[in-house]
Formats: structure tokens, sequence, C-alpha cells
DNA sequence: TGACTGTATTCCTATATAGGAATATAGAAT
DNA sequence: ATTCTATATTCCTATATAGGAATACAGTCA
């Protein structure tokens, strides 16, 4: 049963704030850290889960691991992540973590967010040393 | 949050199948162990876990323990519930077990199935006992 | 090269969960 | 009162999970 594997990813709660946030695009695991506000290990633990259970994707752009949903997804993937963000807009905690989202995505000069995987001439800097950067030129 | 707990009862298959079941309507526990065709046990624990989860709504009538989804369901249940009837109908176990119900309820005089709790008639008997003195008659 | 950064892994501990065997319980039948 | 039936509970064991501290590692920068 296929579905079970979903819902074992889904049955925690920095794992479901993960995925809501990575409904928006994929992300890089210093952006979730900076949006969960929970220590590294935490949020590198569950996505191994994750990937272990095929429910993220992970492409390494120079020190940064960039996690994404499947490309490919079932069909029942695809309607229980449809699902997913349907619920999560009435709660308080995801929309705060998009909202936080959405702040990173707006300070960032170019990126995932837009444009698939980090474009090349990311590589060679930290997105969030680009943002403050910006911020403080 | 509150997905967390419908996520919980959603990530072990038993209580995924009996969750399907029981969207067809309240059912006692011999018709779910009649159906899944585990221990007694096993099925029993999992109506408890269920239960302390708010996840399903129990009544005592006579011998028997009818088990339903709980009638006021908040938004995010209603959905998640939805989900899952949309996905279990492509996967065999699913829909074994729900063949399996109807042929109970095509042989069942009255009961839980048509007119929701089991009618005053029907609480001197086992389900099954009618069933079977049906089937020899 | 060495230092730094982002991320993963290892080791540990606490808690939760699954499941079986045996037993208890509540209500009905005799 | 005793027996029977449906279901729940207790006790036990094995495994999974969550999370932190410390450490390892891979890639980049100077």
């Amino acid at each position: 049963m296929d579905l079970i594997r979903i819902y074992q990813c889904f049955c925690d709660p920095t794992r479901l704030r993960i995925l809501n946030l990575l409904l928006q695009g994929p992300l890089c695991v210093c952006h979730l850290q900076d949006i969960l506000k929970e220590p590294q290990v935490k949020i590198s633990k569950h996505l191994l889960y994750l990937r272990e259970r095929d429910m993220v994707e992970v492409e390494r752009c120079g020190n940064w691991m960039i996690y994404a949903l499947p490309v490919k997804r079932g069909k029942e993937l695809e309607t229980n992540l449809k699902c997913l963000q349907d619920c999560t807009q009435s709660d308080p905690v995801f929309v705060k973590d998009l909202k936080a989202l959405a702040r990173i995505v707006k300070r960032e000069p170019v990126g995932v967010f837009n444009n698939g995987p980090y474009p090349a001439t990311v590589k060679a800097r930290s997105p969030l040393r680009i943002a403050s950067q910006r911020a403080s030129s």
C-alpha cells in the first residue's frame, strides 16, 4: 500500500511544514532552517526520512543541497499534496511559514524560486549571504 | 496542528482499511474482523487508537460495539477523508475490502448499513448469526 | 594549503508504536 | 446462576521514531 508511505511522511509537524514549503518550489536546507527556526540536525534528519520514502528529491549545488518535491508524482501523491495544500491554508503555522518564505523569495535576486534549480550564476554564493549583501547595499 | 492527528491515524495499513470501510457507514467490530481477517486484539487496539484521536465514535448496542466516523467533522478531516476515498479506489486491498463489505450488507436483513445505528429489533442477535441463519434457511 | 560553510552522519537516550498471548468485562441467553 | 459472545485490557517484547551533542564531510574561499 503506497498510501502508507505518504501518510508516514505527513504525520510529523516538522515534515508537514517542510512539505508545505516545498509545494512552493525547491529550497535549500539553510532556507528551511531560516524559516522553521529548528536545529539543523532536526531538519536534516527529517529530510533524510522524506528522501528514504521518495517524498523529496535532492540535488547538490555547490555547498547547498536543494530539496524539491518529486517531479513525477503518482496519482495518490498528487491528490494528497493537493489536499495538504488545501488544509494548510487554514492553519496559522503554515501560513506564517509561507509568509517567511515569501519574504526570502522577494529579497533573492535570482534562484530556485523562479527558475527551478539554482542557476549557475548563483552557485558561487550562499543565497542567504547574497540576501544580506543586498540588504546592506 | 490538527492535521497531525489525522495523518497519525492514516499511517497504518490496518487503520486505513478500517477507515475506508467506515466511510461506507457504521460497523461493529465483528464485521471488521470478518472483512479484514485480522486478529481481534489487533483490530480492537487500532480502534482504541482511532478513538483516542477522535477519529471514530463508538456506541454500545447490546453485545456489539458500533464504530463510526464522527458525525461532526472539521474541514480538515472532511477534506482528508474525501481524499482517502479518492485514493483507495485504485488500490486492490481497499477495493477487495469494500466488496467483502458489500457482500455482508447484502445478506444483512436490517442493520446499521441502511438506517444508521442498529435498530432495536436487531439488538437481541448478532449480525453475523442472523446472516448465517438466513443463509441456511 | 588551511579555514570556512552548509549539510550529513554517528552515537546516544527517551518515547511511541505494533502486535501477540492471556485474561477481564459487559451484556445476553439459557 | 451459569454460560456464551463480543469486545476490551493487561502484560510483554520488538521495533520505530524523535531529538540532541558531537563529529564528519564535501565543496568553496582566501
